[in-house]
DNA sequence: ATGAAAGCGCTAACAA
DNA sequence: TTGTTAGCGCTTTCAT
């Protein structure tokens, strides 16, 4: 049972009548081997089940790994310092295999700290990148950096359109707009339905609601086709613009009760909620945001739809560690996460 | 930025005026070291900012280490298959950082199976355990063995009462009956509702389900205080007798329409439910098994609640790693997993 | 194309 | 109590 661990490349050496050098040579397919001793060694390899022990490797390489996590800096409570607590410098197995993890941070409204951040990272020599593509154009820019150095990284959250990146990890962003609708309706066929919408900032970014808002609709369309559905726009940075707001459209539409949200901010909406209590009333958000979770523990916030990417960090960088530890490729590049359904009744645990 | 990772024992040896020896046996609090010398060993390292190096370390010690991983031989589609899928020799990154996880599987109807499969773990010289549960008193048995030959253990899927485990990775029980009551009511007030109960065997195992089953009835009482809950009994190796129950059950019961399960096998239910459809039925099962998410997406299944024991694997192999390999004792002992809300909608990415 | 040899940073056994 | 030394298994440079 207890396999003989202990076959060294000295004693595929000895066996072989080569040197260690060369078995090394074979090992890492570096060439300068004639076709006769290559074949050899490998036979001698499979015979004797040889593995290579990692410790050795990774010390006689004497490389320190890095790897860097460029996400936004996090107001607290935001999505990004969710995002951030998935980096566990202290407990992360990688930390155990030798990879140390150091977050970049920048300004998600300022293309300029991203741009420096970027330098920085390549400046300190990581082995794997991290990141989230908030700004279009310029992650297409410092992808091609990365890849001029060598840096593999990986894309959290969204996913550009291009190609070169190691994996990815994020939300079905249609799919979760399907179920947010079936999670509103609970499949019944309502009446009318609110979407709140941020007023749009100009900042060259991606609007990652885009396609949820499109998988919601559409489902709206085949489960609820003579639902009325309604948007307001509001300023997150505006408490009482938000009350007004929600006063104003409800006082014209008494017959809508329901809210949706598809960014991380319906907690925005919960002094108006907490003052207009509806029990009939369903809201459906996005996010595991310590208020939200709040609101759905105070009844204000019906239903959650979580993402995780705290995990999406973490398994981003298991990627990267494998991939430069070990040379691992990951089997599949496109990982879709777990959309999690949160309601008072579960939300404890997370 | 880049910190200077140079460190070594070697120099702060030389700083010190001692030799490595000395510094290893500060180090390692492993004494015979003078209370001077000691301090100020401690304070270059503290001065150099010294960090060790894994890899060195423990290509020294020489140690291959093997975390055990014990649970019930799987039939495919099986709640254990599900948790074994939580070993990932290949990708896990604890395999990177040189430890082997080694599955030991048992027949869970068959103690003498489970015995001597740990006597094989402690034969194979393991280094840490993941085991479930499953027999009560001969778990006490095994662990103290454990404990004697100085293995670390963890507990996932459910928890003795004992304590020397290192952590104990699953779902809180009772907390998961109070939410599959909510998600089959839907926070209404409904008529009826049956429980679906698999026929006791009698092999001296814990029951799981019956914390499960407290927190579903409480919450009624809270909720729907007024209705009909009625238990029937099946056994899961007669199909037949499956149908022939439920047509009676519901031929004498027509008011009640709702179904519910606290164990993984709600997938017994769908031949039934195929032939009886009724879109007014809410019907809630436990565990993401492949046949049980079928039936969600065949629309027989309404909701199913999920607890992730690949998930609990995973994180019991990572503490134990962690602990064997840096000797980090998790924070916490008891961790409390998610549940997952499981509907078509979100049914995919699992 | 191949071999020899000097480390990588740490551990542990043995001497002193 | 402290120092010395021989590895752990692999990589890499330099000869040959």
């Amino acid at each position: 049972m207890a396999q003989n661990q202990k076959i060294t490349i000295n004693d595929i050496a000895r066996r072989t009548g080569l040197s260690k050098g060369t078995v090394d040579r074979v090992l890492h397919n570096r060439g300068e081997v004639s076709r006769k001793s290559y074949e050899r060694v490998m036979e001698v390899i499979r015979e004797l089940g040889y593995e290579p022990n990692v410790y050795a490797s990774l010390l006689a390489k004497g490389k320190k790994h890095l790897i860097a996590v460029l996400i936004p800096a996090s107001d607290p409570g935001s999505f990004w310092e969710l995002a951030a607590s998935g980096i566990d410098r202290d407990t992360d197995p990688v930390t155990a295999a030798g990879v140390d993890i150091v977050p970049f941070s920048y300004d998600q409204y300022d293309i300029e700290s991203f741009r420096s951040a970027c330098a920085k990272v390549i400046g300190a020599g990581a082995s794997g990148v991290v990141l989230a593509p908030i700004f279009q154009g310029e992650t297409e820019a410092v992808t091609q950096q990365f890849a001029k150095h060598g840096i593999p990284y990986c894309f959290i959250d969204s996913r550009p359109d291009s190609n070169g990146y190691l994996a990815y990890f994020g939300m079905p962003l249609y799919k979760s707009g399907y179920l947010c609708a079936d999670q509103l309706t609970r499949g019944q066929n309502i009446r009318g339905a609110l979407i709140v919408r941020i007023r749009r900032d100009r900042y060259q970014q991606s609007d990652p609601t885009v396609n949820r808002r499109a998988g919601f609709l559409d489902y709206m369309l085949e489960h609820a086709p003579d639902c009325k559905i309604d948007n307001v726009f509001v300023d997150p940075n505006d408490p009482e613009g938000i009350d007004a707001i929600l006063d104003g459209y409800f006082a014209e539409h008494p017959e809508v009760r329901h809210i949706v949200m598809f960014n991380s901010r319906i907690h925005l909406l919960v002094p108006w909620l907490a003052a207009h209590p509806d029990p009939e009333r369903r809201v459906v958000g996005f996010d595991n945001l310590r208020a939200n979770m709040d609101a759905l523990r105070n009844g204000t916030v019906s239903v959650l739809i979580g993402q995780r990417p705290d995990e999406q960090v973490h398994l981003a960088i298991e990627a990267l560690a494998e991939y430069v530890l070990l040379g691992k490729v990951p089997p599949r590049k496109d990982h879709f996460m777990h959309m999690d359904v949160l309601t008072r009744y579960n939300v404890e645990d997370y």
